[in-house]
RNA sequence: GGGCGGUUAGCUCAGUUGGUUAGAGCGCCACGUUGACAUCGUGGAGGUCACUAGUUCGAAUCUAGUACCGCCCA
């Protein structure tokens, strides 16, 4: 008599199991991939957090995303490599650090370089492993042997040797013009770093007077006053009649008292303001364009704190008046709006919606700024990636994004590499102070190799994503060709948000095709954004965020892998709600907790040893246990293709269907009275009642279909699913799920009979519940039945469960075709068989004609809309003709159902 | 201004090439603690699929337009 091994608790709690079960997956070492492995590879480069960054939600979407695909196909047989890592993230470690030498109140600048770079390796060396750990608390299989630094001394090496290259073969060009500045971080920033934003502001119109024109004074609209110390000229469009008399004159600028030029230019809108610009070379990407045809003087009037003045050696001086010189440049716009209104010079402030751009890292408004930079020509990278991509050679999840990706490249533009900061990887450009001799150098040099003078290193570091663009095969050792390139690269799936489509996706591409000649992953899956009730985005500044490591304390990892897998479908946005993390959570904790428990059921029922499946003839199986085998079949082939095309939402609720509705609702109640089992309190749950079952088959069956069931569903929930398969009968202590193999269908199993008669079982029984409800019969009273089938399929299939339906719908007695009692409730089945429940005493006859009237107006309506649908010819005629096939056979059923309801009315004597 | 996406039950979302009696989870109502599970079971209520027009035998699904929301680019 088998007797229960364990005890599990009734509810599941995480806490005891999760961080265990990972130490064990370590010490197995089965995240590491191996390099000699005859297995064909497959390879997710995760998405490098920040070196000082801690988990966020998004981040966790992210990463359980890119571990459900990596611990699916190390389950397929591949030799799954997922290399973590982090990014050393130039400003934002750099402004981290910065704030904390502030408490200490410091500056960077009191440090000096050297003691600065020093403090933040401490703080990174310190801190530096916080979100790596985070992941393998939520359960992220990476490949920890192989984590990388964007800073290390190896990869730094690759950054050096991608920087030389491209500066050999001209790619690299230090650029005259204005680029977006944050005064804040004091540094240049891309483009894509500098992000627009809409805001409110205000058009200031300003006069200025002009000397000897058709008018004493002309008008320039402007958003920032305070640049008009810069100014140069003053333009109009050429086409514009309105003012082609003051081309060729000159205006006085205000306050700064300097005569400027009027010019025409073809880039003025005359739509704008009053159609007269006032041009501000060294602060304006347009005013630079315009300067440069006119050439015009470019004088700067800030500093690079964003307060007014002029850099020493810098532009021509005198423009800057004593009263505003160091003011920041918005007290400096009122104190200089304030002056021109006491000049009579301020015509008029109107609002002004317009788009601002702001700095990415610290939401400070960039400032236009002329200087001097490192950029790459990027047309050159750009082209083979969108030639191949539109060859098909990689793809976009979801396609949408193609239009976006292609527009970006087709309209690249150059990038600006340089960053004015002290932490990151210093730039390799060498100048000789005597021969002036300008070159890039793998190592750096003592002396100018071509006059032996001495020389000077750029003092600025590179972007942050000219390292990260690397990420593909700078972590595999690059440039060296070592083994884990060769094996490794290219890889496979790249899972990101689509915020970082051109910072990083865009690049990795760009620089694998150039550096290695080869994409760096067929697969780029873009995911949704993981926001509030509200649809903000969650973030810290907001407050609105949700912390997972809080959700791993209250529900566990598999209740929040759950929750964010099955709760986001493809390339959608994920909906929380931080301020009720027991409802966020609820599906993920509740299904883990059903698991637990049909685990805890099955676990205790099976013998220590259970015959194998093949050992079975399965088609003398009972129905129920037929139709679950079949069932588990389309699950493992349903789920598979589901995760395949990256629906893991889809595959993650086809396995809780197959738990839940199938496995624990219907098989298992059913196959209950055919388990033996001793609870050790000499109880058996053997109905004494019911025939004799072979349950060493039922045994097979059910460990079948839970180790099935666990398989598919441990990619997305690692944990519990790994704790009940190691439980199961005949288990290798060694054994372990994570390693174990993906299920593959099995033809024999699949059984369209099983899957079409058992839900006749199902709805007999769930008729007769409703029914019972409907009359408020006690739950404990037992109720005699009778069907007549409406098929012989039907009558095998109704006395072959017999003994399920009795027991599951509280039935004394179920008879087939037998006489009735005078008084019950009647119910048709979908195929038109016609149940009969006795309920003497409790039945209002009344009550029973008004409800099967219903049911038969119901009908009614749904046959009249099908007989209209059947008698138009077109339908008939143009319909393909398994649909019309379809659509006949739905009537027919329907015709036989109300048929049977309306004999049942007629002998109910209802009118 | 250009591009993309969304609008389906109270909430969060599925609905894959047009043909279902439009589904799920959570919430809600009623009943129920039978030894897997009250983080549960059984039954139930709840939707003119944003709006308008079109294509079609047939539209939540395709087309055009409108409204609102969101994202990206200029």
């Amino acid at each position: 008599m088998p007797q229960p091994k364990f005890e599990l608790p009734p509810q599941y709690d995480p806490h005891d199991v999760e961080a265990p079960l990972y130490r064990r997956w370590l010490d197995r070492g089965v995240f590491t991939a191996r390099v000699e492995s005859s297995r064909k590879p497959y390879v997710i480069v995760m998405p490098p957090p920040n070196i000082t960054a801690i988990l966020h939600t998004g981040q966790g979407l992210n990463n359980v995303i890119q571990d459900v695909l990596i611990r699916f196909e190390r389950m397929r047989g591949r030799e799954a490599l997922w290399l973590p890592g982090t990014d050393h993230a130039g400003i934002a470690t750099q402004n981290v650090v910065e704030r904390l030498v502030a408490k200490e109140g410091k500056t960077r600048f009191d440090l000096g370089r050297e003691q600065f770079v020093e403090r933040v390796w401490a703080f990174v060396r310190e801190t530096g492993n916080t979100i790596l750990e985070q992941l393998k608390v939520i359960g992220c299989s990476c490949d920890w042997s192989r984590t990388r630094f964007t800073l290390d001394e190896a990869y730094s090496r690759a950054v050096r040797e991608a920087f030389v290259r491209l500066w050999e073969e001209g790619l690299i060009y230090r650029g005259h013009r204005v680029i977006h500045w944050c005064p804040h971080c004091r540094t240049a920033l891309s483009d894509e770093e500098a992000e627009s934003k809409d805001t409110d502001g205000k058009l200031y119109y300003i006069r200025y007077p002009v000397e000897g024109g058709p008018k004493p004074f002309l008008t320039v609209a402007t958003t920032r006053p305070e640049t008009l110390l810069g100014d140069t000229a003053v333009a109009v469009n050429p086409t514009d009649a309105r003012h082609a008399g003051f081309v060729g004159k000159v205006a006085r600028l205000p306050i700064a008292g300097l005569a400027i030029p009027i010019i025409a230019d073809e880039a003025v809108d005359p739509t704008f303001g009053t159609g007269f610009v006032k041009v501000t070379p060294a602060h304006d990407a347009t005013d630079f364009d315009i300067g440069l045809r006119h050439k015009l003087a470019m004088p700067l009037v800030m500093r690079e704190d964003g307060t007014m003045g002029e850099e020493p050696g810098k532009g021509e001086g005198g423009r800057v008046p004593p009263a505003l010189r160091g003011l920041d440049r918005f007290e400096a716009r009122n104190k200089i709006v304030e002056m021109l209104r006491d000049q009579g010079l301020l015509e008029k402030i109107e609002p002004h919606r317009h788009a601002l751009r702001r700095c990415y890292r610290c939401d400070t408004i960039v400032e236009p700024r002329l200087s001097d930079q490192w950029f790459v020509k990027m047309q050159p990278l750009a082209e083979p990636v969108l030639a191949d991509y539109r060859r098909g050679a990689f793809r976009m999840i979801p396609e949408r994004w193609r239009a976006t990706f292609e527009n970006w490249m087709e309209h690249i533009r150059d990038w600006n590499i340089s960053r004015q900061l002290w932490w990151g990887h210093r730039i390799p450009v060498f100048t000789c102070t005597k021969c002036q001799h300008q070159w890039a150098d793998r190592t750096d040099p003592a002396t100018c190799p071509k006059c032996g003078g001495p020389v000077e290193q750029d003092p600025d570091v590179l972007d942050t994503w000219f390292s990260s663009w690397l990420w593909p095969f700078a972590t595999f050792g690059w440039p060296d060709a070592t083994p884990d390139l060769a094996r490794f690269y290219p890889g496979h799936t790249l899972v990101t948000a689509p915020e970082i489509l051109f910072f990083w996706v865009a690049r990795m591409l760009m620089s694998g095709y150039h550096f290695m000649h080869a994409k760096p992953f067929a697969t780029v899956y873009l995911h949704g954004t993981v926001r509030d009730t509200q649809h903000r985005k969650m973030s810290k500044s907001l407050g609105n965020g949700i912390d997972p490591l809080d959700v791993v304390r209250l529900y566990g990892a598999d209740a929040l892998r759950w929750t964010l897998i099955a709760g986001s479908s493809l390339g959608a946005d994920v909906i929380l709600d931080p301020n009720d993390l027991d409802t966020t959570f609820a599906p993920g904790r509740n299904f883990a907790n059903k698991l637990w428990n049909i685990g805890r059921f099955i676990l205790a029922q099976l013998p220590e040893r259970v015959q194998p499946l093949t050992a079975l003839d399965v088609k003398a199986l009972p129905l129920a246990d037929r139709w679950i085998l079949s069932r588990a079949q389309a699950t493992t082939r349903e789920c598979t293709a589901s995760f395949e095309q990256f629906r893991l939402d889809e595959g993650a609720k086809r396995c809780f269907d197959f738990v839940w509705k199938e496995l624990a609702d219907w098989y298992v109640e059913a196959v209950k009275p055919r388990l033996v089992v001793d609870t050790g309190a000499g109880v058996s749950l053997r109905d004494k009642n019911t025939r004799e079952a072979p349950a060493p088959m039922s045994a097979a069956v059910l460990a079948y279909c839970f180790d099935t069931v666990l398989r598919l569903l441990h990619p997305v929930v690692p944990f519990i699913t790994e704790e009940l398969w190691q439980r199961l009968p005949g288990r290798r202590p060694d054994e372990l799920l994570v390693v174990a193999a993906w299920p593959e269908p099995q033809a024999p199993l699949a059984d369209p009979e099983a899957d079409q008669q058992f839900p006749l079982v199902q709805e007999t029984i769930s008729s007769i519940r409703m029914l019972r409800a409907e009359y408020r019969v006690p739950p404990k009273a037992r109720l005699q039945a009778s069907v007549r089938p409406k098929s012989d399929r039907a009558r095998r299939a109704l006395a072959g469960e017999r003994d399920t339906i009795l027991r599951l719908a509280q039935l004394s007695e179920l008879a087939f075709d037998g006489a009735r009692a005078d008084v019950g409730a009647h119910a048709v089945l979908a195929d038109g068989s016609d149940l009969f429940v006795a309920l003497e005493g409790e039945i209002d006859v009344q009550q029973e004609c008004r409800r099967l009237s219903g049911e038969l107006t119901r009908l009614d309506q749904q046959l009249s809309a099908l007989g209209t649908k059947l008698t138009n010819q077109n339908f008939v005629a143009r319909a393909p003709a398994e649909v019309v096939a379809r659509e006949r056979e739905k009537e027919r059923a329907w015709r036989d159902q109300r048929q049977a309801l309306a004999d049942k009315l007629k002998s109910l004597g209802c009118s």
